[in-house]
DNA sequence: TGCAAATATGAACAGTCATTCATATAATAA
DNA sequence: TTATTATATGAATGACTGTTCATATTTGCA
């Protein structure tokens, strides 16, 4: 397969994890802000209150979202925290962001 | 409905346009390459042919890159000429193309 | 041990969507 | 008009996936 084709394919993969409500309500929960750099760690229960989703909902989506290389994880006893994986993943909700605010909606 | 609501439903709707393995190597012809700012146009014809795909299929998936803002069109006798609609596409796709090749992958 | 809290998993269902095929529309030229 | 080129459209279908429900696993503590 050529570069451009497998590109493609990876980037396929990496934009249908960003396009569900559900995956981007746990993201924009773990930005602390569209201008914000800091860091935020949540674990699945309180992102699940915080976006009004089942336990079993949010556990499944951020799975998707870890394979996907769009959070991290870290350990602490029986909790899990997750974390947003890097500068990427914002920019790309940010840009979005602004894309979709930009265009005049009827 | 809350307007980060209204964002991530607009967003989610954006990026499942994004997600798609045709669309995105339309979206590629109509890049004239990821370092360059050149304003490219493409009819429907031409498309077809460069991604080795049938007439239909382009046609329909234009439509609704049309519809999410992503390209717009110039007519010109028959033919209508396709490009990319501003730079937040250019940068969507820079970006997730950056995102995906800096992963390791097995 | 046993119990409780936190998270993960598997199956099943419902809804969505990319593709194909056949056909329709629009514009130009002879 | 008729023919040709370029593009759009509608229906049908097969495949994929988000959500729920029930259950399993893991960890810490008494």
């Amino acid at each position: 397969m050529k570069t451009e084709e497998i590109a493609i394919s990876k980037m396929e993969e990496t934009l249908k994890i960003a396009a569900d409500k559900t995956r981007l309500k746990i993201l924009f929960t773990l930005l602390c802000g569209l201008d914000c750099d800091e860091e935020v760690e949540k674990c699945v229960n309180d992102i699940a209150l915080e976006i009004g989703a089942s336990q079993s909902l949010v556990s499944h989506q951020l799975k998707v979202l870890k394979e996907g290389d769009f959070v991290k994880t870290r350990k602490e006893g029986t909790k899990i925290y997750y974390s947003l994986a890097d500068e990427h993943v914002r920019q790309i909700i940010k840009i979005t962001y602004e894309h979709v605010m930009e265009k005049d909606y009827d």
